[in-house]
DNA sequence: AAGTTGTACGAACGATCGTACTATTACTTT
DNA sequence: AAAGTAATAGTACGATCGTTCGTACAACTT
């Protein structure tokens, strides 16, 4: 249990960290996590350098706070409304296509911030490429949960293989969120949305 | 034609121009072409900030010179193969069984370079971030036409959408190389080969 | 009321960034 | 041989980076 800190001290740093936080998230999906910087993060928030370094300490604690708080955000967004649904392929549905709207709705100005952040951090090691990594593989582990969970309800073809249509999944979403941006083009969800719709389509005869 | 210069100052000029793109196309592949700096390029190649800056006037050009050195790397081994190979296809497969190689064998340190560039730059305007769209449209123009053929020689399904199937290929490779180099794990490759060979084999009865 | 704690500020540090100017050196042209 | 040109080095600039320190003030504890 955590409880609600009635010192107004504290109340008011935690606001100020939110709102610190807010900013960075948004920032970071733009100009990467490294692109974040404390001073621009000040003048933004109209405060001093120092004000928002001292919340964090480093400049690593920011980037791993950060990562944090755009985690929240997504399981706001995306995973908690799908766990909300009954395990099976309504889940799945579900987990995918808000997956997709968090992303075309741009609840991070740079779209999905944690796909902006694997592909900044790919390729350098650090405790900051490890917590990215650590919450793709969350990810990839709830998708992949979910298609295992429809398969053995019968809702999939009894052949399939969860790992690979995971892989094949969330390849369409990032693909979608990747074009869209770049390409200032909506049409790619769609196209991601047909490619799911056609992946997940039980395979009847005839 | 462009005659080959007598000028040893101006060949010695050009030797160093390309010594520094092919350090700056690798640096950037893993730190980003913004974490390409001019300094760290003169101490990694042991001359002066001034003389790499002189080649290139601004930190922009440098950038835009380093996407041209790169789109040269990448036609070298992935486009000029492919397109040494009849129409249909087997130039489709080859096309992505060649991009699959060069992102796998680390062409660049991490992995393809417009994979990158493209998340680095998706959200932010500017020159850099046009001729890094511009490549991208280049390439998805290529596979497209690829598809297009394969399928008016007969080789797809008849009902194929070359603009849909394009973008269900190309998301399996960038996947491909963003999950590897995330998780140090080739199995990613395996599973981009598996899905394209699935979703490139002609649809037979029963 | 006195003392403690937590937030926020302002100034300054050394390092590095991109860029600008001025040699110096090597080669070509006349 | 002299003049000219191109590549590279050297130095310095203002800006910004992350970070440190001392201080002011508000809020809580005793």
């Amino acid at each position: 249990m955590i409880e609600a800190s009635t010192d107004g001290r504290i109340q008011r740093g935690d606001a100020t960290r939110r709102a610190i936080l807010r900013r960075a998230v948004d920032i970071a999906s733009v100009e990467g996590l490294d692109g974040l910087s404390i001073g621009r993060l000040a003048t933004d928030l109209q405060v001093s350098k120092s004000g928002v370094f001292a919340h964090f300490g480093a400049k690593q604690e920011l980037q791993l706070a950060t990562i944090r708080a755009a985690r929240a955000i997504v399981d706001d967004h995306v995973v908690r409304p799908a766990l909300e649904v009954a395990p099976g392929l309504d889940r799945l549905r579900t987990l995918l296509d808000r997956w997709l709207r968090y992303s075309q709705d741009r609840v991070f100005p740079g779209g999905c911030f944690f796909f902006a952040a694997q592909a900044e951090f790919d390729a350098r090691p650090g405790p900051v490429r490890d917590a990215i990594t650590e919450s793709g593989s969350q990810w990839t582990r709830l998708v992949e949960s979910c298609v295992r969970e429809a398969a053995q309800l019968g809702e999939l073809a009894a052949d399939t293989d969860p790992a690979q249509l995971c892989f094949e999944l969330t390849a369409f979403l990032d693909a979608a969120n990747l074009f869209s941006l770049l390409h200032d083009d909506p049409l790619a969800y769609e196209r991601a949305r047909v490619a799911i719709r056609a992946r997940l389509r039980f395979p009847t005869p005839g």
